[in-house]
RNA sequence: GGGCGAAUAGCUCAGUUGGUUAGAGCGCCUCGCUUACACCGAGGAUGUCGGGGGUUCGAGUCCCUCUUCGCCCACCA
């Protein structure tokens, strides 16, 4: 797709060239560069209240896709809204700053990098870092933001002139002040204890980046018989078999009688014959299984905590790679035959030598939870190491409180109970990982000085210690991805420069639209990050849409071959036609169901509606011609007949009821919402269903058509009736400009009158106008569109052929009869 | 194992605080190429609002229960 390539023959403004047929692949495009020369996006921060300014801000942070994405219908639904209400903000009045970027995507990054690299025989040890990094940084450079010029084909109206990357030198600033400051504030700590690791990425992950997966495996009860008395055993229960070469102990729990003579007592640990001590923990579950549990303290995460309780060695049995290998803690553990071997191949092989040994008393299905890697969904494998880690209890408190205040809303509010379930149950945050990718961990270790200046966390690269002078070395690990992501609603206006003027103009922003899936990921630890350096929450609301579905309810996505590239809906309907179908589609939270093989009718609903707003300008330029009408300012209440009435009076209410479905912009008082405004608003769907019934069905159906007499007919009349058909497609090409940005302005600069060098894109927002409460000629045109709803249905059931006359006129009261003989064409 | 959500027209879904004959888009049927539009217009059919019970003058909307789906969380090995 190309946004510059655009026929050059487009001319929005020359009103003899209006094509029967809406083309939008010969407009979007040169709209869009328009906009862009115009600096229509491009928000001013000198104009921000905040600092002195006369308009209030409106900002929204985009979330940046990785920067090796490319465009999926999640990002168009996640942008549109993003679009819809920036341009509503913008429209009405606010500075409106829509902030855009990229993400580096560490560990994501760097596997496609290490894909590029496999292809040519080469691994990413073989190249070494610094190469690695350059050669990243060079492909990211050239190939990556792809998507960012995809989403101007879909008329996103970001700030582009401000677009981040979280791996920028500015950025990275920002990272590493936050992680210096956390540090000094002891919210950062080095912990040695059993994460996440992936077998295949090579690198630790968070909680979060395990994704628990149902998985039907085996529950193994192997016999471990007592040292001292061969003859009696005791039975644990273990769906990992392959890890008790690392076994220290087994535990019972104190309380269960079936065990209790036995704590204390030693027991052999199978195909070894090593003595490993029976104890008590309450770990142990008398419930589950045999109530017996193997302690492997290296390689499961409770474990680990027993071992640390119990003080138990903590052999290491699997490698980084998920081979059976072993360190010098486990001092041949792993049987010679095993060594090398897979985890998963490793298993089946010590089922089969417990089997041999009698051991193995028997094997059940057993339904549990697997963790994978979120990036390449390989079984994550628990592992013991040094990771660094956020304290994350004193950050939650606050956005925790937050949201239970009101001063952050999230919507649908379904999403506020999972939020403080985690919040509540919060674990400290693994932001370390062995890849290269990303912002480096800024620690340096001294081995001359003394605990704790031996660790120097720093704001500048160091080559010396700052106590003694000698030689340091920086820690080898990156940060989570998202670490620099947290920072996003700060990083992106300058922080940590507090006097930095977008900071002071734009901070905190306003809406953050987003998918459920990253509510622990990205929202809340911004949210935490934003109290923990600006003293306030980086937004007041989290609008947190569906998920794009085929017809089966699948997700879309590449892998499943399921998905619409929106480009192709793009260049089939139009930009236009995927927002309005997409907008309308998505009630509050809920999912978008579409037909990926059959996109004619998955956008039929915005293609055709595209098309009824561009004859009813062809109808309009038809009739009015592109020369000046009246100004509408200047009718007099008195000129207007029933329909103009009628019609002015469907205005209003179509504005108060676009304004009630998005709004409030922020809370109404105090930035906090009240708990009965907390659901209010951004409910784009009814927004986008109420602009359509005032274009299609009130204008087009009614207004339109008993206009047809009017505008033919000579004399002050016809002028009235241009203007105010003129006035009111204004007004509604106004209300739609946000779902439907580049059909509006081509109609919009079509308009009779239009001033050159303008954009409805940079317009204002209708407001109502308000008809007098006496007036009562909308009230007599509805009692004319009864009577002729009833006619029709009367003729339709009589079969009357349309041509046919019917004297309705005589039998219509005379007060009535003379309305309808002024709306004859009705 | 906890928590949350959803079940409304053939399909996809709206129905904010309980109140007049339950709506939209797409699809379907009949008629119509009337000089903006057949990507259209006019008319029409289709719902015991998942089952059962309850509160109320009144419930798709509140309460209980059952059924079926879906999501999130979780150290029961």
């Amino acid at each position: 797709m190309s946004i510059s390539g655009a026929p050059e023959s487009t001319s929005v403004t020359a009103p003899d060239d209006f094509p029967a047929q809406y083309d939008p692949a010969a407009t979007e495009a040169a709209i869009y560069e328009r906009w862009q020369q115009a600096g229509a996006f491009t928000a001013d921060a000198s104009r921000s209240s905040r600092i002195g300014g006369d308009r209030d801000p409106y900002g929204i942070l985009m979330p940046p896709p990785n920067v090796t994405a490319i465009l999926h219908v999640g990002h168009g639904l996640n942008s549109t809204v993003q679009d819809v209400l920036i341009r509503w903000a913008r429209m009405k009045g606010f500075e409106a700053l829509w902030l855009p970027g990229m993400d580096h995507a560490g560990i994501a990054t760097q596997n496609v990098v290490e894909k590029q690299l496999a292809g040519e025989g080469l691994t990413r040890n073989d190249l070494g870092r610094e190469k690695f990094v350059e050669r990243t940084a060079v492909f990211v450079k050239e190939t990556g933001g792809v998507i960012l010029q995809q989403l101007k084909a879909i008329g996103a109206s970001a700030d582009w002139s401000r677009t981040a990357y979280t791996f920028s030198p500015e950025l990275s600033v920002s990272v590493r002040e936050a992680f210096v400051r956390l540090y000094e504030r002891g919210l950062i700590y080095r912990g040695h204890r059993v994460i996440h690791w992936c077998p295949r990425c090579l690198t630790s992950l968070s909680d979060e980046e395990a994704e628990g997966k149902d998985t039907s495996g085996a529950l193994y009860h192997v016999s471990y018989p007592l040292a001292d008395d061969p003859a009696q055993s005791i039975t644990v229960a273990t769906t990992r078999p392959e890890t008790m070469f690392g076994d220290v102990a087994v535990a019972v729990n104190a309380a269960d009688e079936r065990y209790q003579s036995m704590i204390g007592k030693d027991v052999l640990l199978p195909i070894l014959d090593l003595r490993i001590p029976i104890i008590a923990d309450d770990y142990a579950d008398p419930a589950f299984g045999t109530g017996v549990v193997k302690i492997t303290p290296a390689h499961d995460a409770n474990d680990f905590e027993v071992g640390r309780r119990h003080d138990l060695p903590m052999p290491v049995v699997i490698d980084a790679h998920g081979m059976m290998h072993e360190d010098a803690d486990a001092a041949g553990r792993v049987p010679q035959e095993l060594r090398g071997m897979d985890r998963f191949v490793a298993r089946e092989h010590v089922v089969k030598l417990l089997e041999a040994a009698g051991r193995l008393v028997k094997k059940e299905v057993h339904q549990h939870s697997v963790r994978h890697c979120y990036r390449c969904d390989t079984v994550v494998e628990p592992r013991l190491s040094d990771q660094w880690f956020v304290r994350m209890a004193p950050l939650a408190e606050p956005a925790h409180e937050a949201v239970r205040s009101g001063r952050v809303r999230l919507l649908p509010e379904k999403h506020v109970g999972v939020y403080e379930h985690w919040m509540t149950n919060i674990r400290d945050w693994n932001i370390s990982r062995q890849i290269w990718w990303g912002h480096r961990v800024p620690i340096w270790y001294c081995k001359e000085c003394d605990p704790p200046q031996d660790v120097i966390a720093s704001r500048e690269d160091l080559t010396a210690c700052p106590y003694c002078g000698c030689d340091v070395v920086q820690d080898e690990d990156v940060l989570d991805t998202w670490f620099s992501s947290s920072l996003w609603p700060m990083s992106t206006l300058g922080w940590p420069n507090e006097k930095s003027t977008d900071l002071r103009a734009f901070y905190p922003s306003d809406v953050l639209v987003t998918a459920p899936e990253i509510l622990f990921f990205w929202v809340a630890r911004m949210i935490m990050m934003g109290y923990a350096f600006m003293g306030d929450a980086p937004f007041h609301s989290v609008y947190l849409h569906g998920t794009a579905r085929d017809t089966q309810g699948r997700k879309m996505s590449k892998s499943l071959g399921n998905g619409i590239d929106p480009m192709d809906v793009v260049n089939l309907y139009g930009a236009d036609a995927l927002r309005y179908t997409l907008i309308a589609g998505m009630g509050m939270g809920a999912d978008v169901l579409l037909d990926p093989n059959d996109l004619d009718k998955s956008f039929a609903t915005g293609r055709n509606f595209a098309t009824k707003l561009w004859n009813i300008g062809r109808f309009l330029l038809m009739n009015v011609g592109s020369d000046a009408v009246r100004p509408f300012a200047d009718i007099a209440d008195s000129e207007l007949n029933r329909a103009d009435a009628w019609i002015l009076d469907k205005l209003d209410a179509a504005i108060r009821e676009c304004d009630r479905a998005i709004g409030p912009v922020h809370p109404l008082r105090g930035g906090v919402w009240a708990a009965e405004e907390r659901a209010s608003g951004l409910r784009l769907n009814e927004y986008a269903d109420t602009a359509r019934r005032f274009v299609w069905n009130e204008i087009a159906d009614w207004y339109v058509e008993a206009n047809k007499t009017r505008l033919l007919t000579p004399g002050n009349d016809q002028q009235v009736a241009r203007s105010v058909l003129v006035h009111v497609f204004d007004q509604a090409l106004r209300l739609l400009h946000p779902i439907v940005p580049f059909i509006t302005e081509a109609l919009w600069q079509r308009l009779p009158g239009h001033v050159n060098g303008t954009f409805l894109a940079t317009s204002a927002w209708p407001v109502e106008r308000h008809m007098a409460d006496s007036d009562h000629r909308a009230a007599d045109f509805d009692l004319i569109r009864e009577i002729v709803d009833a006619m029709r249905r009367v003729r339709s059931e009589y079969a009357l052929a349309p041509g046919k006359m019917v004297d309705a006129l005589v039998i219509a009261a005379p007060p009535v009869r003379g309305m309808l003989e002024q709306e004859s064409t009705l």
